[in-house]
DNA sequence: TACACTAATAACCAGTCAGTCAGTAAATTT
DNA sequence: AAATTTACTGACTGACTGGTTATTAGTGTA
């Protein structure tokens, strides 16, 4: 039994009959670019064989090499393909919104779960760090792409709830982080040590009703002044 | 020019007078180690080439696998030689704390960065998110050695807060993880796309003083009750 | 100095894989 | 239906790399 075969059994178990030669420009990019995505995600980038890719995607890898001008290529092309404009849409949403700030925010939070942390495209977050050293040039377009907008969201709702009196006057450049991380924290606990955890599973609308939760409560104007601000450096 | 030339160079640029044959059979495992640790940081498993560890170690290839009986067997030494003890060391400390709670909590948080996030330990967490998936049993192993009783370091002071009245009732299930998914999203960001970005880096301590402010915040027992605590699912 | 022991080396091997290219066959034109 | 175009194939290759081994050379002993 080659590696081809297993290849093959592994991805078409049941799709022996195949057509061969058949002739799908316009579809060859996507399909290609999908079966890349979950290989890359399930395995990462150098542990991924483009052979691998093409036959998931039903073609030989010479076809592959037709469309993308090599492997890192592909890589850019699914990470830049997968990466939506989730955050320019809920940029767009917030405007609208005229509820309570807490809602506003715990609302994002949970729309990113379900648009984002539950879908393929939080694969290729914890994919991007995980890589971003071996591809700096990825690493600053998705700076770009991703991580800057999203501050600008959250920084944007935060802001809004310290105009309207809601939220106690917060150094905005590092409160974000009290949302974005999180949210990271489980991008990639759910794509790395959760994946092979034997015990309960964290669930994830627990999870980021939890950290809201407590979020909301740290930043409310009606929390209490903290105790002993300045005695954190000598104590023990 | 050749790779050698270029890994030899890269490695020990005023080093060519090294003495070879040298017989150094205790100094060279952990010499071994130490470079394979900043190689497996910088570049991941899979881009790390033994012969570029050897190199950085000042020995052959042939000598790396003298020590370590396959590249894999490296990793997983280099895994468990650099998860130290630092939470059971915390744990113990912690016993002998008798100051309020808010001030143990930070005091840990603080502890933390200076003996594992600002360390190459803190390399080994990013490697080991970025690589679980590939290697289950490294995965487990970091469970068991690192996560675990790192869960139970914050539970024990978050008990030690909700018991003497200090912060309200948690569910200690998800509310450890306030205090470690901040502190797990800067090591990854250190890692990854902190090390690339262009932007003003975000200081750590600064950072981990933000983030313990909003915590503790949002536990304190005289914190409010969360207004619109159920109307999360329908606005927008 | 001779000998035994073994740490260390460097050449080597076998396997892998990204990328190529000559050829095949499906679509299209004449 | 012949000629032309081009999407597609898959065997091939060259570079690379994890791992092996025959050889070299320090080290201790007598």
């Amino acid at each position: 039994m080659s590696i081809k075969d297993i290849l093959c059994n592994a991805v078409y178990p049941a799709d022996n009959a195949r057509i061969k030669h058949a002739r799908r420009k316009e579809a060859r990019p996507g399909e290609l670019l999908d079966a890349a995505l979950d290989l890359f995600v399930a395995k990462g980038f150098a542990a991924t064989r483009v052979e691998e890719v093409a036959a998931k995607a039903g073609v030989s890898k010479g076809t592959l090499f037709l469309y993308f001008k090599s492997k890192e290529e592909l890589f850019e092309a699914v990470v830049r393909e997968n990466i939506g404009n989730q955050i320019n849409k809920g940029l767009a949403e917030i405007d609208n919104f005229d509820g309570a700030t807490i809602d506003m925010l715990k609302f994002a939070m949970f729309a990113w779960w379900e648009r984002v942390g539950n879908t393929k495209a939080s694969g290729i977050s914890k994919l991007v760090m995980s890589e971003a050293s071996n591809f700096p040039a990825l690493a600053n377009f998705y700076q770009d792409t991703v991580v800057k907008p999203g501050r600008l969201l959250i920084r944007a709702i935060l802001q809004r709830g310290v105009d309207r009196g809601e939220f106690r006057t917060l150094n905005m450049d590092y409160a974000v982080y009290s949302v974005i991380a999180p949210l990271m924290f489980l991008t990639m606990w759910k794509h790395s040590l959760g994946a092979c955890s034997i015990e309960a599973p964290l669930d994830p609308k627990d999870y980021i009703d939890s950290q809201a939760d407590i979020i909301v409560n740290g930043i409310l104007a009606h929390s209490p002044p903290i105790s002993n601000s300045n005695s954190n450096s000598n104590s023990i």
